[in-house]
DNA sequence: CGCTTCTTTGACGAGCCTCAAACTGAGTGG
DNA sequence: CCACTCAGTTTGAGGCTCGTCAAAGAAGCG
């Protein structure tokens, strides 16, 4: 998983892919709802998702959740080393399986990791580029537009990973967690997912997501994919990331 | 300007003072509209801005825009080595004027400037929280609570650089600006702030923002400012942040 | 089976958008 | 000094998108 990961953004060297085949001790579980850091730089704890969804957000006081991205199994926690402020907080949105980071980063420092280096330091600006994303969705586009580019980039981070394949990929999340993420209310996520999939664009049943039409999707939302960094993921035997237990 | 604004962030040395005053050399010029990176990164062009103000955003191939974030005097532009994608453009919303920045950086790789290295890590923290409310505002906030809202993040942003006091600031953004950072239509921004007048919360008029009633408008928009750093700015003589020559 | 959580549907209204046009102010040039 | 233009602001009318309220199904779970 994490392997795959940051393999897709750089190329490692074997001291490298052995460090983080080694991460499997430390090993921790969250029950869904579990907060996992108060604060958005998590510093201190930096941990690799190996198995279920989170997410980072703010709650309003009077109760108006924002959702501001989604952590999937292969990306990390509190990875950056900031100072942290009150952010965000991240909670735990499936039951969720994580290791320790901090021999990555300590790897890194001591300065015998380029590819890591490398590949962290992709992964933040890909995390930035989805917040981009997500304020382009949020400030410009409509409900149905906005559903669209979300399942569509679930669908490729999912893809990347090796959890679901060109159209289908596993989706755990309630109606509200969407409301909440696209600044919709819950009612009108229904309805969008309605339309969709009643103009066949879309399937969707227990925890699992199927775009039946992506070139359609992708044109309606606007959505434009990242560059590929690298060699395209290689098949693997499919799994829905949210199994009892986990690989690298 | 740019030593007032890390001097907030972080205690400087003198040596590290010293650094930053004598940046003053490789200064640029840029005119309003003109775009100052194709990319998000920057990378290789790190500066800081003296006076004038820009924005981050992207424009969708039909024509609507979403502006990211703005950066005003004080502000870094690229400063993140991070690889560049096609994130978002940088274009300058006034005329600009700005200072190469790598003599900061290399202090930093150097090792020798601590202080520098903790305000840069605390700005992108904090550039950080500025998107998060940015995606607040956009996803669930009205466009009444929107627009109190980011007129408060600029008051204070623009306080803490020593541009404008504790109510009145300069704000050289037209309406369909302010639109397409706040996802509204012109249309509406107007509305709003005619609104807000209305109701005697704010005056604007050529260029020049006050805000009436900053307690009520803070409990309008849910407007909780960043906890302070270090001491508060002393008072300096106003400056409007658009004059022709800036200092650092 | 009975609880809770989640999804779905309907009715209604408010918020915001679009279209269109008038108005203002700052140049620009005759 | 007066058209004239151009960018920006303001106003009105009308309609669509989306939110709220309410309640009825489904679906998971002990």
């Amino acid at each position: 998983m994490v392997v795959r990961r940051l393999r897709s953004l750089s190329a490692l060297s074997d001291p490298e892919l052995e460090l983080l085949r080694n991460l499997g001790d430390r090993r921790e579980r969250h029950a869904s709802g579990e907060e996992l850091a108060a604060e958005g730089g998590l510093s201190g704890r930096p941990r690799f998702i190996l198995s279920g969804w989170a997410c980072r957000q703010r709650v309003l006081p009077d109760g108006r959740r924002q959702i501001f991205s989604f952590l999937l199994p292969g990306d990390g926690l509190g990875l950056s080393r900031r100072p942290a402020l009150e952010l965000s907080t991240t909670a735990a949105l499936t039951a969720l399986e994580t290791v320790d980071a901090q021999p990555v980063l300590q790897a890194m420092q001591a300065g015998n990791a380029p590819g890591l280096g490398r590949a962290l330091a992709t992964l933040e600006t890909l995390e930035q580029m989805l917040l981009f994303d997500h304020l382009v969705r949020l400030g410009r586009q409509t409900a149905y537009e906005r559903v669209a580019h979300f399942l569509l980039e679930l669908q490729r981070r999912l893809e990347i990973v090796g959890l679901g394949d060109d159209q289908r990929f596993p989706l755990p999340l309630t109606q509200e967690i969407l409301a909440d993420a696209l600044g919709l209310s819950i009612v009108h996520v229904n309805r969008t997912l309605q339309q969709l999939r009643r103009e066949r664009l879309i399937e969707l049943r227990s925890g699992v997501a199927i775009l039946l039409e992506r070139e359609r999707l992708a044109n309606i939302a606007d959505y434009r994919l990242p560059p590929p960094r690298s060699a395209p993921a290689s098949p693997t035997p499919r799994r829905n990331g949210l199994e009892d237990s986990a690989q690298l």
